[in-house]
RNA sequence: GCCCCGGUAGUAUAGCCCGGUCAAGUAUGCGGGCCUUUCGAGCCCGUGACCCGGGUUCAAAUCCCGGCCGGGGCACCA
């Protein structure tokens, strides 16, 4: 029945299904809510600011997927949106931009490293193209950051703090100011030029900003704006060479160069993890010392997903390819199978309220297959292949042909044609399948003739022709199974990764055989297995086609 | 320990701001059926949740208080 039928035979008999059926309430870029007062502007400015110390995981996904999307949103309400990348690598050594590993100098020009690429062919595979692209180890060159302090320290809303740390730990503590905090502006202003010029070691000076040395929160108290890290950037280097990554020691802390590139952007709405929400607090004292206006912010919760971690360090000490199929790198799921369709429905449906979400494998293969189900033709293949001759055959030679998508006719068919020798004819079935070729002892084999079993001889199955029509089959209820032909087919393997990450070291290996028109598919390409699963050509040079499993 | 933020079925989410139309919707999972030359897709049916206790109210998933549980932060990391 076609579904037009379908719908009419169910409005005839039970009307009132269709009628009462309430509509969906899928999340789409539409549903999303409005951003808090997005009436008050103009044009509403996002951004994504990932540190690139690693690539982008499934969790860096969540904020960027939802300010894009709000981008999308308020251009398509009319409203003029702009989205902006940022590459917030201000800490060249705890988190030391991911531009000198072997993996990613391999693949990128140096050119494309100064860009951090390989975050951008993140975005780009998602279909995230930022308006422009900023990168803040270029903004520490250009002094931006030093001009906003030196204007900070003028008004009297900063100083440079010489205590050593412990000291200064015992002050915060006992929420009493150092002595640093009464310098005058222009004591000030000479020890913050030393500090660039290179005369304090790390950990000698640091610019705090003026809080409230009361407050409940204890970091928040006249927390670091900038200090000197004793390590040349790796990008400074390679850009600018050794010498001049030398000068470069007085860094920006996150807080710092996100308030103050927040306004210089003109950000308006800032959209991220609920890890952040102290720091929109600490950063409002920059914002209301320079008479800014802060961006409107929204804290979403954590993302988990089933059976994994998503901590870049973490995934770094697996010391696997970042674009592993069994991590759940961005990179890593690309490999893997998983489209970005499906990345984009579970970010959108998992949304921006701020409770944390873990995302089950079960749902994201479940949404993954809805996309690859249309795209993947179907093919033969079978598992652990074990030969079957069926006899009594009374033609010369079996023609049948194979549809490459059931669902769609319009895509054609396959002809696979079958030798017949002294009335016998030679194909694989699984090895799954032969206990239930003995237990039911008819079969049918797909698009191709009912058999029926009658014993083994020297490890090979022997069956007898049945009938060819498919009407039988229906009527006996007979199982229906894949099969391969005995000479025309393909050696394949198959790799399987059902855990993300790892938690086996190999990957499982299954062999097979498939119908030699899989071996047309190149590199990269999906198909479904017949009764097996959806699979990803990984390689096909050596005559043996290696396949990745990607989900059932 | 201190400071924040959460808590709707196995999972995710809608509703909560502006209490009644919610004996709680949707997706996925699970069970069953139909259809189909796949254990895929599609269609149908079923399953299953408002953390607990008080309060306010004619009426609470929705408001208030307390508890419990979970998460995050407490860096010269981002």
């Amino acid at each position: 029945m076609s579904i037009e039928e379908q719908i009419s035979l169910i409005r005839s008999r039970w009307p009132e299904l269709l009628e009462e059926r309430k509509e969906e309430t899928r999340r789409t870029i539409e549903t999303l809510p409005p951003l808090p007062n997005d009436e008050n502007y103009d044009m509403i400015v996002l951004r994504f600011a990932p540190n690139p110390d690693f690539v982008l995981t499934l969790g860096n996904a969540r904020p960027a997927i939802l300010n894009y999307a709000y981008k999308l949103k308020y251009e398509k309400l009319g409203k003029k949106s702009k989205f902006i990348l940022r590459f917030e690598d201000t800490d060249p050594k705890v988190k030391r931009p991911f531009i000198d590993d072997p993996q990613v100098r391999e693949r990128y020009s140096t050119e494309e490293l100064l860009r951090y690429k390989f975050i951008i062919d993140d975005l780009e595979w998602l279909g995230i193209r930022p308006d422009e692209i900023y990168v803040q180890s270029d903004r520490v060159v250009e002094g931006i950051y030093y001009d906003v302090a030196k204007k900070l320290i003028e008004i009297g809303g900063a100083y440079v703090c010489t205590c050593p740390e412990d000291v200064w730990r015992r002050y915060r503590d006992s929420k009493q100011p150092c002595p640093c905090r009464s310098r005058s502006v222009e004591e000030n202003l000479e020890l913050f030029e030393k500090m660039l010029n290179g005369e304090f070691k790390e950990g000698e000076a640091v610019v705090r900003v003026k809080t409230d040395m009361a407050h409940p929160d204890p970091s928040v108290r006249d927390w670091v704006a900038l200090r000197i890290v004793d390590a040349k950037h790796p990008r400074l280097v390679l850009k600018y060479g050794e010498n001049t990554a030398e000068k470069f020691k007085v860094w920006p802390t996150y807080n710092f160069a996100v308030a103050v590139d927040d306004h210089l952007m003109g950000i308006t709405h800032v959209l991220r993890a609920q890890e952040h929400r102290v720091n929109t607090v600490k950063q409002s004292y920059i914002f209301k010392y320079l008479g800014w206006k802060q961006p409107e912010t929204i804290h979403f919760g954590r993302l988990h997903i089933e059976g994994a971690t998503l901590s870049k360090s973490k995934l770094r000490e697996l010391g696997l390819r970042y674009d592993d199929p069994r991590l759940p790198t961005l990179a890593g799921l690309r490999e893997r199978g998983i489209l970005p369709e499906a990345i984009w429905e579970i970010m959108l449906n998992v949304g921006i309220k701020p409770s944390d979400a873990k995302i089950s494998l079960s749902n994201l293969y479940a949404i993954n297959r809805k996309y690859l189900d249309e795209r993947a033709n179907r093919y033969l293949a079978v598992i652990d292949p074990v030969l079957i001759e069926i006899e009594e055959i009374d033609k010369e030679l079996i023609v049948c042909e194979i549809p490459n998508h059931p669902s769609y006719p319009e895509r054609g068919k396959r002809k696979i044609e079958l030798n017949v020798e002294d009335g016998k004819v030679r194909i694989y079935i699984s090895k799954n399948d032969v206990e239930l070729l003995r237990k039911r002892r008819k079969i049918r084999l797909l698009e191709l003739m009912n058999i029926e079993y009658i014993g083994e001889q020297d490890g090979k199955i022997i069956a007898r022709l049945v009938s060819y029509d498919l009407d039988t089959a229906r009527r006996e209820k007979l199982d229906i199974i894949q099969w391969v032909p005995e000479k025309d087919n393909v050696k394949i393997i198959v790799e399987r990764v059902d855990k993300t990450p790892l938690t086996e070291k190999d990957f499982v290996k299954e062999f097979g055989l498939a119908e030699s028109e899989l071996a047309k598919l190149g590199k990269g390409n999906v198909a479904q297995l017949f009764r097996y699963g959806f699979v990803k050509v990984i390689d096909s040079r050596s005559g043996e086609l290696v396949l990745r499993f990607i989900h059932e």
